[in-house]
DNA sequence: TCCATCAGTGAACATGCGTACACTGAAAGT
DNA sequence: ACTTTCAGTGTACGCATGTTCACTGATGGA
């Protein structure tokens, strides 16, 4: 038997009922397409409810761009702890990156996709958590062997290609048919090659 | 004293004016986000007149992918033709870009805006037109002097790399405010970086 | 036990939407 | 001079939207 949940249980699960609700919806049409009554119903909830946890569809958004990064954060975290990615960044950034995408594709399917269009406010937080991302990395490239000797400017820009080679890669595993382990490898190969493009420059 | 337009005129006029007002709308909104009541009102027309040029704002979608794209492609011919972008390739089109998408600001924004999100149609319009400018651009840079000896596939992920760069560039142009030739220059500066990074690899 | 809190309800509203339809009147074909 | 074509009009419709408001009833502190 299964205890009641307490109010706030309640709430917090409401709360992430709609938060799925709107990051499922968002995935055909665009968090920019989609309606507050959509959402609610989706979530299982009236549309009036729906204020009783955001104000409005822009705050949702927000929180939704938290939520994504949040996963990418642990990521980069996890990454640096690894001794196995530090000592061979490229091979194993490329195959964490295909791995840690399909296990949260939604969230990598929403930055990717809101990151140039989507509301003024979504657009803005992601550009902010990307800039912040690049930094991050920086700091994990700036300690591997080719790149120490290099200016905190030039690491910068790497870190910057990276990224954007990884939002790129992050797309097309988003975009990708489920069974397909054949395209994934490829992605994978063609991203280390690129890495390794970046790096050795 | 104009003589009266033929038929044919007002209506090429008229369509002119619908995918004008669709670009600009789209340019605060995003494409997807705006109705085919407002497209029709900024272009001076009732909202019926719509269905006369086009069948669905999909279909006006896809014609400004259209428009667009001969832009860039008119740019990539121009630079095959020039001595100059042949012998210092990366110097040469970071500048033409800056400049080029400086002047089609709105034709760049839409593409760089919608490439991720809109409509399934526009997006999907728009990936193959921009795997298209990447082959073309491919024959371009395999004639350069450090290329020429690079396989086939390595060019083409070059060439890859390069219409990435050139697409994260052309969205901070974009973004960039009018009257800042400081930013511009920095952009154009950060772009060569990069490019001669991913050639000199 | 009583009572305040507050997450979720349900009806109502004004508004903007896409599209169907019958129409008008000038241009173009005969 | 006539008739046909057809770009653009004006009305009307049913529908989904965001937001308002008064409400209900279980939770949890007193």
């Amino acid at each position: 038997m299964s205890v009641a949940p307490s109010r706030q249980e309640q709430k917090e699960r409401t709360r992430e009922a709609i938060l799925n609700a709107a990051l499922d919806l968002s995935r055909d049409h665009g968090f920019a397409q989609i309606s507050l009554r959509q959402v609610a119903r989706q979530a299982g909830v009236v549309p009036t409810a729906f204020y009783r946890h955001f104000d409005s569809m822009d705050e949702l958004g927000l929180a939704l761009v938290e939520r994504s990064f949040l996963t990418l954060r642990t990521m980069i975290r996890e990454a640096q702890g690894d001794p196995d990615v530090l000592d061979n960044i490229i091979e194993a950034s490329a195959e964490v990156l295909v791995r840690v995408v399909k296990q949260n594709r939604m969230h990598f399917a929403f930055v990717a996709r809101e990151r140039a269009s989507g509301s003024a406010a979504v657009r803005e937080a992601i550009q902010r958590e990307l800039e912040l991302f690049i930094s991050e990395l920086a700091v994990v490239l700036a300690r591997l062997p080719h790149l120490d000797r290099w200016s905190s400017d030039d690491v910068k820009m790497a870190s910057g290609l990276f990224v954007r080679n990884m939002v790129y890669r992050a797309e097309q595993v988003v975009q990708m048919p489920e069974g397909r382990p054949d395209r994934e490898e490829e992605i994978t190969r063609k991203a280390q090659r690129e890495m390794r493009l970046i790096v050795l420059g």
